[in-house]
DNA sequence: AGTACAATGACAACATGCTGACATAGTGAA
DNA sequence: TTCACTATGTCAGCATGTTGTCATTGTACT
């Protein structure tokens, strides 16, 4: 049973791994300037993206993560003054993260860095392929995320 | 300059984060009956295909991984009676992996749990797009590793 | 109100990945 | 042959992810 869709789709799970691990390494060679890692770059994205503040375990979901893993991130971060805890109104114990200053000038670092990183490499690529295999992704997202 | 390519690359490598996590736990939970973990089925998997006989930092090259995090693994996997080191003509040091017969048997019991996954998870998505999703894959994937 | 269930923080154990460093083995050029 | 460079095994430290557990807080239903 070595039908040419079941290599097709093994040959694209292997290669999301190997992607995947070559887009931290280059995040972590972006980032690297600015004391970042990729753990903590998601983490600022998510939380820069979010207008109403998010909580850890709120992140983990953006993310796709666990709570846990998010929770040592932020907690080191809080530390290192690049996020801040904030009361939440709506919880007596799980706060609101917030960049600080610090943090949202590391954030538009971030962006500066990122900006020629993707018109490098997105120059020769036709957006209509970007946005088809951005499509069967998220069908396969949607697929495995229940 | 949040033109549309840039949104949607960045899009594009979130969801590749998030893919990889989720097939991730594909596999561990499609192999948890057999004992493996996606760091070993990645190992096995590897190793079968080969028909030269790989070395560690050979299996290393094709999951484009560390060394140091293949040994680890194979060291474990040679312990559990899944794999064997075999002198390696070539090298006096650098022995060869092979499957033992338990290993051959999860392999065979591994693709047994795989084809029917595959087969659910593509279904319903034609062959062009998973062929053209692979294709933007690969390319991204050439870019990044030199 | 009371009660069961879900969500959260905190801590621990563990699996995997990376890099760095050092000794040894193999290779290729002078 | 000799010598510099590369490849490999090995050990260590660290970052990041997962799951499990327990106490506490929130929520929803009766």
């Amino acid at each position: 049973m070595h039908s040419p869709k079941r290599i097709l789709f093994l040959d694209l799970v292997l290669s999301i791994f190997r992607l995947n691990g070559l887009l931290i390494a280059e995040g972590d060679a972006l980032t690297e300037k600015l004391g970042l890692t990729h753990a903590r770059w998601k983490v600022i994205g998510a939380i820069a993206l979010s207008n109403a503040g998010l909580t850890v375990p709120g992140v983990a979901r953006v993310l796709g993560q666990s709570r846990q893993a998010v929770q040592r991130i932020t907690d080191v971060m809080v530390e290192d003054g690049l996020l801040a805890y904030q009361r939440n109104p709506k919880h007596k114990r799980s706060v609101l993260i917030t960049l600080t200053e610090e943090g949202n000038h590391v954030y538009n670092m971030l962006r500066e860095q990122q900006d020629p990183w993707v018109m490098e490499n997105t120059q020769e690529i036709p957006i209509e392929e970007l946005d088809q295999a951005l499509r069967l992704i998220r069908r396969l997202i949607n697929k495995f995320d229940k």
